[in-house]
DNA sequence: AAATATACCTGACTGC
DNA sequence: TGCAGTCAGGTATATT
């Protein structure tokens, strides 16, 4: 489920009801996770209070005075804010339980996601090599194009590549490049400056929408009315069948991801 | 270094 | 209704 505008909402819906929180109990239900839960989680996190809540590409860091949790929701992973006793689901691996009788509770079916503790988060190994991220100045058109010189890949393959720009999952990267007009299938080393100084724009453009949406989701956090209700974006190409030109979407595998793009309206 | 393949999982859906 | 097969919005890691 999660994209970056995923993870942003989700950010935003709980930071207000864990930020200044203390963490004074971990439940551990299920702790194979992309990798383990660490064993010493508890030891780590109980009994400090969160003192802020950020994002960095697709993780949300959860900072205490001595280290931070990095918190991935994977595929499938959503956090929500529930009552400390409310009864656990099958799928509900963890509950950060805070000192005003709520809880952060982590479910994930697929168990993509993970929790990790660091020192300095941003000099984690799973951070530290990580591109820019896409809605900061310096992500640019002609950063893109740089990067994309004598690259042999393909330009959408490119654009979900974290150690170029972090945060381009599969579907904001169709979205992107039907909006800029480029084929997914086209190589890095044939997109011009003008059409990374548009992709850059889409990318940008359709990732700020799409958090502006998510947003509206943010009153299902605060009624604490169970699942997240993520907002249902409006996709102009992903998982559609007929371009609004009139004529029929294709849906090729890059990398092994679905692919849709219209034939007439991208180059 | 860069490209490609592989691995981690469950659940929803399709076609027989 | 059941079963096998396919697919899913992520991404680190191993292999070439």
């Amino acid at each position: 489920m999660p994209e970056l505008p995923e993870v942003e909402t989700t950010r935003r819906g709980i930071k207000p009801w864990i930020h200044h929180k203390e963490i004074i109990e971990i439940v551990v239900r299920e702790k194979r996770l992309r990798w383990p839960i660490p064993s010493d989680i508890r030891e780590k996190l109980i009994n400090r209070e969160i003192i802020s809540v950020q994002r960095r590409a697709k993780y949300l860091l959860i900072e205490t005075d001595i280290g931070s949790a990095l918190i991935h929701l994977g595929m499938s992973g959503s956090l929500r804010v529930i009552k400390h006793n409310e009864p656990a689901g099958k799928h509900d691996h963890y509950d950060l339980i805070l000192n005003n009788g709520m809880a952060l509770r982590y479910r994930d079916p697929r168990r993509f996601g993970s929790l990790l503790w660091a020192k300095n988060p941003l000099n984690h190994k799973l951070l530290k090599q990580l591109g820019p991220e896409p809605l900061e100045e310096k992500f640019t058109g002609s950063y893109l194009h740089s990067k994309a010189k004598n690259r042999k890949i393909t330009i959408k393959q490119f654009i979900m590549n974290a150690h170029i720009v972090v945060g381009v999952g599969n579907i904001y990267a169709c979205e992107a490049l039907y909006m800029s007009s480029i084929r997914p299938d086209k190589k890095c080393k044939y997109i011009t400056l003008k059409q990374c100084d548009d992709l850059v724009k889409s990318i940008k453009f359709v990732l700020k929408k799409s958090i502006k949406s998510g947003g509206t989701t943010l009153k299902d956090f605060k009624n604490l009315d169970g699942a997240p209700g993520y907002f249902k974006q409006k996709l102009m190409i992903y998982d559609c069948k007929i371009c609004k030109c009139g004529v029929k979407v294709k849906n090729i595998k890059l990398g092994g991801r679905s692919s849709f793009y219209c034939n007439v309206c991208q180059k």
